[in-house]
DNA sequence: GCTACCCCTG
DNA sequence: CAGGGGTAGC
């Protein structure tokens, strides 16, 4: 019995071990029937295994069906042992019993054989049967064909032989009639509680059947019954008590509920009633379903031990369950405002000022941890406030925008002092100009921010109070923004690998060019690996002598710059547009010769009066303080005559056509004067 | 795949 | 002049 106490707690797999532990060691105390259940067991679960590979397998592998039915036999061995303890559950050992002792068969061989052949009266059994159940006749047999193998029923059976088997099944008969039909009415619940009613035809059966008995059979019947009586009472009297402790408990807890919020409206008494009435069906359902109610194959997999548990763990739950809505009923209701009790307000007042205290402190939390990184936080909330000031000093063209946008110098009159007022009271005047920059300001770094934030973040617009030279600065405005370029294309996107450096290069630069330090731009030079207008202006002179150059090249005459990709790219991109620039002005000065009605080659020529020239020499020479090589003339009027050419021949048709042309040139260049090997170049050549 | 170049747009 | 897309050669 401890051992199935204890089996009822466990887990499944604590189950199966024990399980396994329990068939070595109930072996040797097992009867026969059941070393041979366990043989038949494994054998059919592993009919080509040795048994002790099946044990192993059924204690590692085992599912829930497997230890199940090795639970179902050695719960069935063990309770036809304990089979004579008295026990409240009675009834379900009986069960147990007769399922046992029907299956085993060989215990009472010629116990239905016997009782149902040889008395004659296989009309009567038969008729039972077909209306207490369809299966075979076993499954007739009453549950409490058990209790009546008493040692003083046994011994009067055996005496009696013939008659008192047929006695048994009688009363067996008549204790089906009285007890829950298993079979037929497994989860009649009510039956139990309710009282017995008998239908008309079964009750006239058994009157017939009882008038058909013999005295001394009626004697021993009336006995038998009387005991079953007795223990049916018992029972009865038993969940009786258990429901009345519930209800006894269901009381007290009530009383402490009204107690506790001096319930005096009648709805808490409706609540009351309810959760009570719910609660006695719950225990009623509960009490039925496990004595009575409960099908029989549920039954037959509770032991007697389980049964015990199980009854212990509903009532248990019983008790949770009447518990737990007069906790919570309270808390329903202050859900509805109108239905307060005094106490319900109190405590729905305390709920709310904790909900208060706690939004509050969540809300402190909050601010307290955003404004704790104003640094970081702050720009990256409101990057569009730096965007309009960054935006002018990092391209340069402030100095345009301001005096030629009024709508960009409201961004700077307006937004960059104060940011945090744009959000409030100040009118966006373009918001759309905002988004559009902001990325460009939420890129860069602090470096960056720092350098292009004196003029912001001081006072812009000081910057309308700037010297006047600044403010038009034409000639100025186009070399800083080559020098931009040049910080751009040098830094920004070719050297991530150096960001720092590469923020103090654009800073120094922003600086120098906000110094309106622009007129000696060789003493700004060697810009340490950027591009500068000088660099520009070297460039486009040297176009004079070739139009394509090569990267070596370019490095040999641009040695004051330190060379990386991006520079040499640029470089090459400089001289792309130059040559870009001249085929244009060749194709348009071509098509306009024959426009004109030029029709041989021999008639262009370019002089430094013609048009054409004047065209090259302010684009390449716009100061005109560069006398222009003679050669450069030379290859101009080949170029022209080589489009001219081709326009006359038609080849323009081919998308190509241009290619050929640029063959031809690119053979052209000259070699460029040392002189623009130096850095000082320029000054040099301008001060001849 | 990288590079240079052409072509086009802004 | 810068920048981007497309393309051809290496």
């Amino acid at each position: 019995m401890p051992d199935h106490d204890s089996t009822a707690l466990l887990s499944r797999q604590t189950k199966r071990r024990r399980v396994d532990i329990g068939v070595k060691r109930t072996v040797g105390t097992a009867s026969a029937f059941f070393a041979k259940a366990r043989a038949t067991f494994f054998s059919a679960m592993n009919p080509q295994g040795s048994e002790q590979d099946v044990e192993y397998s059924v204690v590692q592998h085992a599912d829930g069906e497997k230890s199940n039915v090795l639970r179902k036999l050695l719960k069935r061995a063990n309770s036809y042992e304990d089979a004579m303890m008295p026990f409240p559950g009675a009834t379900i050992i009986s069960q147990l019993l007769k399922n046992n002792m029907n299956k085993n068969g060989g215990t009472e061989p010629s116990f239905q054989a016997s009782g149902l052949s040889s008395t004659g009266s296989e009309v009567h059994q038969e008729d039972v049967c077909s209306n207490s159940s369809r299966d075979s006749p076993q499954e007739c047999l009453s549950p409490f064909g058990r209790p009546t193998m008493s040692q003083f029923d046994v011994d009067r059976l055996c005496d009696e032989h013939l008659r008192a088997k047929r006695a048994r099944v009688e009363n067996i008969i008549r204790g089906m009639s009285h007890s829950p039909s298993v079979a037929l009415r497994g989860n009649e619940n009510e039956r139990e509680i309710a009282p017995q009613s008998v239908s008309p035809r079964e009750s006239y059966r058994e009157n017939k059947r009882k008038q058909k008995l013999p005295q001394q059979q009626q004697q021993s019947f009336q006995q038998l019954v009387s005991a079953r009586k007795e223990q049916k009472r018992e029972e009865r009297r038993q969940l009786k008590q258990q429901l009345e402790d519930m209800q006894k408990q269901l009381r007290q807890l009530q009383e402490k509920f009204y107690q506790i919020y001096d319930s005096t409206d009648s709805e808490n008494d409706e609540d009351g009633n309810l959760s009570e009435d719910s609660m006695r069906s719950e225990t009623m359902d509960a009490r039925a379903g496990d004595s009575v109610g409960r099908s029989d194959n549920e039954m037959c997999e509770l032991d007697p031990g389980q049964f015990i548990d199980r009854a212990r763990a509903l009532i248990r739950e019983q008790e949770v369950a009447e518990n737990k809505p007069k906790r919570e009923g309270p808390k329903e209701k202050e859900q509805g405002p109108n239905t307060f009790h005094p106490e319900g307000k109190h405590l729905a007042e305390t709920l709310k000022q904790e909900l208060n205290t706690a939004m509050s402190q969540v809300v402190d939390t909050v601010v307290k941890v955003f404004s704790s990184k104003p640094s970081r936080q702050l720009p990256q909330v409101f990057p569009p406030l730096q965007i309009p000031q960054a935006r002018f000093a990092v391209n340069g063209e402030n100095h345009n925008f301001h005096t030629a946008n009024q709508r960009l110098q409201c961004f700077g009159d307006v937004i960059i002092p104060n940011p945090l007022d744009t959000f409030g009271s100040v009118p966006m005047p373009g918001a759309t100009d905002q988004t559009e920059a902001l990325p460009l300001v939420v890129r860069k770094n602090s470096s960056d921010q720092s350098a292009s934030a004196p003029p912001a973040g001081g006072r812009p617009p000081t910057r309308h109070h700037s010297p006047p030279e600044s403010l038009d600065l034409t000639r100025e405005t186009t070399s800083l923004r080559t020098k931009m370029s040049s910080h751009h294309m040098n830094h920004h996107p070719c050297s991530p690998a150096h960001p720092p450096s590469a923020a103090e290069g654009l800073s120094l630069s922003l600086i120098k060019s906000e110094c309106g330090d622009l007129q000696d731009m060789s003493e700004i030079s060697p810009y340490s690996g950027s591009l500068s207008p000088n660099h520009l202006k070297k460039a486009k002179l040297m176009f004079f002598y070739t139009r394509y150059p090569s990267s070596n090249m370019l490095k040999t005459y641009f040695s004051d710059v330190k060379f990386n990709r991006c520079i040499t790219s640029q470089l090459i991109k400089w001289f792309s547009n130059f040559r870009e620039f001249y085929y244009i002005q060749m194709e348009k000065y071509a098509r306009q010769a024959i426009n004109d009605g030029v029709t041989s080659t021999e008639e262009l020529s370019i002089t430094r009066d013609c048009e054409l020239y004047r065209a090259l020499n302010m684009h390449y020479n716009k100061a005109n303080d560069f006398e222009v090589p003679e050669r450069f003339l030379e290859v101009a009027q080949i170029t022209l005559r080589e489009f001219f050419n081709a326009i006359i021949a038609g080849k323009d048709v081919d998308p190509s056509w241009k290619k050929a042309i640029y063959k031809v040139i690119c053979k052209l260049d000259s070699e460029v004067p040392e002189i623009f090997k130096s850095p000082n170049c320029l000054q040099e050549l301008l001060h001849e």
